[in-house]
DNA sequence: ATAAATGCAAAGCATTTGCAGTAAA
DNA sequence: TTTACTGCAAATGCTTTGCATTTAT
């Protein structure tokens, strides 16, 4: 993850180096887990005792508006955070909840018409379905 | 939208035909506007004043069970929910919310060893941007 | 010194749930 | 008559916000 929110520009909000907004950025840096604001909430605390979810949030937002963090919507039960800015792709375990990133490119494109009226800024594919130890587990729900 | 769902089978539970299930289904017959909740208790309580949350919320959770109705998770403030059940895709305008259908079959598959330790149910492209009218209005945020 | 972040608690929404009464089958 | 649904209100869970205090710059 890149630094570049943190330097100062003119006519720009200044972040600050906080120790807090540091936690969490050493958390999330090189992570493939794809965690909730409640599960960087309970490492971060872990280390950082004092730390509070608004402190948490505030982060996490402050760095989805920067494009620092992408904000995954694939879980329908709560926002997850991807450190990993660069164009990838997802898939869930609609079992347990894990998600695994794409590596991989995938070309997609707007149908002409469609593409003619929208301003394309991104997209994602999401793949559902069942991982091999859930699987295994036999489980159903 | 078909009425599978109300067929009495053995040992599955019964779906009844109550007026308020009628008129949340006749709601959504053809509706591409990708609701939420909220929308679809706002327009069905017109026709129907007793209607309550905790209906819509168990009737969209039953439909979306049975495969009757598609949620959709694009939305980051809340669930949508989508009486077309055929594979398609999505286009969200992240300035007013507004979600268009993408019609097109876009093949997209899994890299190889991933495809082999997770068994894949289906999947689903988001496609993000501005649309024309936001375009139009220079909304920015 | 100044602007911004923290931490707490309260508030805000979306969604779910328990339960007594009601209606579909 | 039986089983399931409705509607209410309360509860839950995730996320945001107001504000006094603290901290980075």
């Amino acid at each position: 993850m890149n630094t570049k929110h943190f330097q100062k520009r003119d006519s720009s909000p200044q972040f600050k180096r906080t120790p807090q907004r540091l936690a969490i950025l050493d958390y999330l840096k090189g992570n493939t887990s794809h965690p909730s604001a409640d599960d960087i909430y309970r490492a971060v605390s872990k280390k950082y005792q004092s730390m509070s979810f608004a402190t948490v949030y505030n982060t996490l937002n402050t760095l989805a508006k920067s494009g620092t963090l992408r904000e995954l919507t694939i879980d329908p039960k709560r926002k997850r955070y991807d450190p990993d800015t660069s164009r990838h792709h997802h898939l869930i375990c609609v079992l347990c909840g894990k998600i695994v990133d794409i590596p991989e490119g995938i070309t997609v494109d707007l149908p002409g018409k469609l593409a003619r009226d929208f301003t394309l800024l991104g997209n994602h594919v999401e793949f559902y379905g069942h991982c091999s130890l859930c699987t295994r587990k036999g489980k159903t729900s």
